[in-house]
DNA sequence: GTGAAAGCGCTAACAG
DNA sequence: CTGTTAGCGCTTTCAC
């Protein structure tokens, strides 16, 4: 059973290709068919249950109804739920996901933004990027691929940018753990280092200690390899024991991060810790389980995922491609 | 600046369309193209950065290197683990991946997989499939797109099936509850109840009520729309007060539902259920940082994303189109 | 060893 | 209002 096409449905209508194209694409209006036919064309072809070739459409169209997304980790929570919003959002509007994960490796990153705008040809992309600098991104052979970026900044590039206040929200987070009297904060935060969202957190973490009249201590700021964290986490935890330099609070970069500090520290190998104060950034439904108290703050997955569309969506029908930032609100939940 | 295409490459090299294409593509040796000649044109496209244009690939192969991913739900832990795993695995192949959720709703997943393989033309599809007959799968326009479904078994379906022996994992799970002494077991089932995961379950937890001795009450077995998780389960936990019928153990059906579960435990409102054991389907690094005991059955699915993989590249390149079933070993955790 | 030419199925000038 | 026609960029048969 060949797939129905174009030239079928001509020799079954009596009409040309052309015609039952452009009504079929919606444009039978603009090209004057007159409504009966309109009718019947769409009629038929619903009969028939016909659906055009993807591939020559593309071909001929310049355009693949897909949209790339690519993020760190697809299996972590925060991207996966901003991910399924976007995939039902992009449905709607009659265009498919792509996904990618980097594990927060730029070659890989590159690789994949080349594949996609170069050998997909996608129509769009959704990135939380981990590039240091905009160079890649501003080499010309990009510049046609409308791109949103979520989460990071990317720095230097101006852009579309969906992002949250991360500066804010650690100042929040830490003005929390000083209310409960910490005096001895500590910051966990996770490789690479760069990544805005991480300098932003670790800015507010500063800010609100110093604001606090606490100095600053940078032996109490340790950083996590996002590819190793248990082991690393591991160590930091050692490494304040050996030096018995317990901290009251811990502040925790992300919920990944989170999960990693929470279970080591229900071990009796690291139980000195049981009572250190914790505040994280994102909130995960573990954090309502727990009896452990963990301050944090969520993220809008839902109306980030809504916002990078409408961006991309507004972009591919034709609206500037505008360079503007929104910015989100977060919630502080105190707990 | 135009993208490079083969004719770029034929004037550049001085030798025609097809001589290249057929380097490029790996059959230089078939044709008998000269060794030095193949390694000048590969050099040059190379060097020249040139990338086929895939829609035209495409259009002339009848192939989309796009393999679809369908599950209920991509910000479920359980499948956005398998669904990075699968990325990752299908990149390598140069295979990308294109995923949507159904949300358990069974139009939806007629729409997707029709979308797909009638409408993006993927060449082969991963699905974990919440239909209740295999009747849409045996039409005959899906019979060229190579299939595999994992998770659940479509009812008499043949076809390749990645799985886990459910009814193994929901025996060894309960037993492990009357091991624990309880007598008055709940189950907590999820809907869709014709999911062939969700059967198996509730049979293996009749079967070890009954081997205990105990007789299947069912009022104790409940079921939780996936829909409306939150609401159900308070539900059915206020239906067991009113009846002054608290159990002494619950076994929970999946990790969603598990979380629910114990975050409205949590509450003052539901503390009778305090000390009910649990043990649930799925194992998710909450039960390793909470203070209750839950034992739980940890899936593979790494393991998962990898065969079901492995059964699709392989039916890709040539292999029969079997329909084998395989069943991957889980793990129960005692806590 | 190599190239010419046909055509995958669609869209969009352009012509009437 | 409607149809003819020319490709989109690639692969592949066939011919030399």
């Amino acid at each position: 059973m060949r797939k129905l096409q174009l030239d079928d449905l001509s020799k079954e209508l009596g009409y040309s290709k052309t015609l039952i194209s452009m009504v079929l694409n919606g444009k039978g209006n603009q090209y004057g068919i007159s409504k009966k036919t309109q009718a019947l064309v769409l009629d038929t072809a619903a009969r028939l249950n016909y659906t055009p070739n993807k591939f020559a459409k593309s071909l001929r169209t310049g355009k693949s109804y897909f949209i790339g997304l690519i993020v760190s980790d697809i299996s972590n929570p925060f991207y996966s739920t901003i991910a399924k919003r976007v995939e039902s959002l992009l449905f709607e509007s009659g265009y498919n996901l792509m996904v990618c994960s980097t594990d927060e490796n730029e070659e890989r990153e590159k690789l994949l933004v080349d594949m996609m705008v170069n050998q997909q040809g996608v129509d769009g992309l959704i990135i939380s990027s981990v590039l240091q600098n905009a160079e890649f991104y501003e080499h010309a052979r990009f510049s046609k691929t409308p791109m949103v970026f979520i989460d990071r900044v990317v720095p230097l590039h101006k852009a579309n940018y969906v992002l949250i206040d991360n500066y804010g929200g650690a100042l929040s987070l830490v003005n929390q753990l000083i209310k409960q009297n910490c005096k001895k904060i500590a910051c966990f935060a996770i490789t690479p280092l760069h990544l805005s969202t991480i300098e932003d957190r670790l800015n507010g973490y500063r800010k609100a200690i110093q604001n606090a009249g606490i100095q600053v201590d940078p032996a109490l700021i340790r950083s996590i390899r996002f590819m190793s964290m248990t082991e690393d986490v591991e160590q930091e935890l050692r490494a304040f024991m050996e030096t018995k330099t317990i901290p009251d609070a811990i502040f925790v970069l992300n919920n990944h991060l989170a999960v990693v500090l929470l279970k080591l520290i229900k071990t009796k190998q690291y139980s000195v810790f049981e009572n250190v104060k914790i505040a994280c950034f994102d909130d995960i439904e573990l954090f309502n389980i727990i009896d452990k108290p963990v301050t944090s703050l969520a993220q809008p997955m839902d109306a980030i995922g809504k916002v990078a569309v409408d961006k991309l969506m507004a972009t591919l029908a034709g609206n500037q491609l505008t360079t503007s930032s929104e910015v989100l609100p977060t919630q502080l939940i105190e707990r």
